[in-house]
DNA sequence: CGACGCTTTGACTATACTCAACCCGTGTGG
DNA sequence: CCACACGGGTTGAGTATAGTCAAAGCGTCG
């Protein structure tokens, strides 16, 4: 229970610029253009909505947020990967989700609780793009479409979030972890080689279980035929339907 | 596994009748004004809102929407309560929650999904207002901060549902059980004796477990001195902290 | 009253967790 | 360049937790 969670000193964010749309765009630009819930809107919104952005970067550790901290900000990731991930009562750590470029975060504070409850931290170098609530909030009201696309967002979000706690509620271990496995085969365009988003430890904390399970399951479903263990992340499907009835 | 889904013949949607604001209200008035996402509104906005709402009227045991049905409205409960819950892969129910007046659903499949995958089934004598898809959409553009309230509606239905989540990966039945009895109990104003909202049987589903283990971590907590067993439905919290420390 | 469904209790079993040891790959410092 | 330490991963043995199945109790509703 030591190590799960690895306190910093402070929130230490690296570098912090604004990235106004005049600025020779590094990453200015890329940070908005594929935001989905932005990119449906004329440029000359998006350029003042470019105005309210700032960027920050952080390195592999590094927090966006904690419990505790006062939610004043969304995030949208522009590069880099980011996990979300919460103490439960008992002070385990659940990994709750994986932010990609164009995922946002912080949300859910921004609109009703005053401070985080969970964790937000790099799993890799990423660079980040925050509106703060207040610019957020007139954006919504001025422009309505924008709600639509988050609210779409939500209720995408809302739905995985109930699937999850089902299957926890009510499939096995090997079977969750074989609908995960299926899950990444759908995101990796149907290739029957997928690669593990994560190592196994957090995989374990998102599917609720330990390392020692997964590894076990793992090689149950390897001794089974259905999967084939090509190295530490790498998996190769060998039987989907087989998976699929676990 | 044969009796958790009891599909019945068709939708039976008992009465059905406009609630337009110049019927001599009933419960044409009631099914709005207390409506968290509506009433920040004006009396005029009101008035026309109310003539886009329609109101149903459910039996018990009847169902408002299934899984595969085309997600086409949003259902605000006025009257009675409805239970929310989900199939999972193996065929186990799950109970997602309890919609009581004021509460909506719906909205999931209104803004991303083209159908339902959840059930939702009165579980006594309800009724609903129902505004159609297009209709809000409408009403979101051009009302925007009833987008507002709904996002934040949303982000507290996210936030309890990765609560959820995260109990049902990291916390024992018992604890569980123990968190939901403190949950029901801050419900109801923190008297010492609380009504449970379910039945086991409901209740197991709600909390990802089984009647039997129910019963049995009831009757510990009992032995425990944690709490008294007054009725079926009825527990009285003896020792509040304790139950927090399970 | 009887039937049905929910609840409880008991005995048994399976699933997966814990703890401990060991292995392996990587990155660091001598 | 090698040795080592470190973290993650794997394997094994033992155990706890909670699920299953079966039977009986209880309440309610027709």
């Amino acid at each position: 229970m030591g190590d799960q969670i690895d306190r910093k000193p402070e929130h230490n964010q690296a570098r912090c610029h604004h990235c106004h749309h005049h600025a020779s765009g590094t990453d200015g630009d890329s940070c908005i253009s594929l935001v989905p819930i932005f990119n449906h809107l004329e440029q000359a919104q998006m350029d003042e909505i470019m105005s309210l952005i700032r960027s920050l970067s952080f390195k592999k550790g590094e927090s966006l947020y904690r419990p505790g901290d006062p939610a004043n900000s969304l995030y949208i990731v522009s590069e880099g990967r980011i996990k979300i991930y919460r103490l439960a009562e008992s002070g385990k750590e659940q990994l709750l989700r994986v932010l990609r470029p164009g995922d946002f975060t912080g949300e859910l504070a921004l609109f009703s609780e005053k401070v985080h409850e969970s964790y937000a931290e790099a799993i890799e170098a990423a660079s980040v793009c925050t509106i703060a609530r207040s610019e957020l909030n007139d954006l919504l009201l001025k422009y309505p479409s924008i709600s639509l696309k988050v609210l779409s967002e939500f209720s995408h979000r809302l739905e995985q979030s109930e699937k999850q706690t089902t299957r926890f509620a009510t499939e096995r271990v090997e079977t969750r972890i074989a609908l995960f496995l299926i899950e990444c085969m759908d995101n990796a365009n149907q290739s029957t080689e997928i690669e593990l988003p994560m190592n196994k430890k957090d995989m374990a904390s998102y599917l609720g279980t330990t390392p020692e399970s997964i590894s076990r399951k793992l090689a149950e479903l390897e001794d089974a035929g259905l999967i084939q263990q090509v190295s530490n992340k790498k998996i190769r499907i060998l039987d989907l339907d087989g998976l699929l009835s676990v």
